[in-house]
DNA sequence: CTTGCTATTACAACATATCGCAACAGCGTG
DNA sequence: CACGCTGTTGCGATATGTTGTAATAGCAAG
């Protein structure tokens, strides 16, 4: 795979126009004077295929597959650097685990019930109220890309009318 | 729910009052047939010597100066209980790493600014914004305690030109 | 005080993500 | 086309949590 810099032909692949998107990846590379790697083409490749959401132990798993002497910390790493060039965001699940948004999707955060686990995107017309307050109190701007919101969705809330909450301790 | 009214607060001195929140984690624990062990005690022991925030390794860390032989895993579990009695809250820092509350403190979110890497509470009004668009659009109930928002706060962003434009290049 | 049920613990193996560093390799140059 | 600067990789070590399990010990009953 020493893809000597003519070889221009993107192996068949689907003809869909989000190829465009990480075929620029290269480019955004070389402008930065980084490299274009046999292990980053591969990430490259595994990301066009993804959309959605994905966590880094999945993208790890799944660049093993196409090759197994896949290394973590390299994955990783290459993400770090495609997330600078802007081409993902991460953002942390419920559990804190790292969870990659392939870009370009609206930007968008995540909702997550903690009772039954579901998750839906936010979009930006709810986050804004937070957004706004966040601005105008302390002219900060928030990233709704990396927004992880936990809490009770309606029908657990109205499942489980009474929980063992005993926070808010009465006290005195 | 158990309203122990057998030890009204002696307030005899103000800060004595925290004490006695965490005097009735042995009498809740018991309340639902756990137990009060050395290693619990301990735990509680140094939370109620802590404020604010605490990571899990902090507590790990802290427990094991007082008893060396503090297992991590002990730790993580017998907070997990705790926080089933409502003695403490978790969330996430920007990182993705665990973050304990000790209660009870005012109910609260977390701001993180990408850039510089400082971090501020969010209160209940702040957030009511968002709170109340998910509470009523979906029926939502967001839970502050474990809200985690990442941006750029005003002194970076206005120490830095807007380039939001191009894909946002977050350095690191 | 002894006994017994079972919640808890210690410990080891895993899972996920990061870091340090020496060897390697991309790619602009001569 | 070889050279070499420097960005990258491989990989072991580390940090932080999680989970399975046999052995331990809290607590209440007898």
């Amino acid at each position: 795979m020493i893809a000597t810099g003519s070889v221009p032909a993107p192996d068949g692949a689907p003809a869909r126009r989000d190829a465009d998107r990480w075929a620029t990846a290269r480019e955004q590379l070389h402008a930065r004077g980084l490299r274009w790697t046999p292990q980053r083409r591969m990430l490259v490749e595994v990301l066009g295929q993804t959309d959605g959401h994905v966590t880094g132990a999945e993208l790890v798993e799944r660049c093993r597959q196409k090759d197994a002497s896949t290394i973590p910390s390299t994955v990783y790493r290459t993400l770090d650097v495609l997330e600078a060039l802007g081409l993902v965001r991460h953002a942390h699940g419920p559990d804190g685990r790292e969870e990659y948004h392939v870009l370009p999707e609206t930007e968008h955060g995540h909702l997550h019930c903690s009772r039954c686990g579901s998750s839906w995107d936010i979009g930006p017309g709810e986050a804004a109220g937070l957004a706004v307050a966040l601005q105008d109190g302390r002219g900060f701007q928030m990233d709704l890309t990396h927004l992880t919101v936990s809490g009770v969705c309606g029908p657990c809330a109205a499942a489980t009318p009474i929980d063992t909450n005993l926070q808010g301790e009465t006290m005195s």
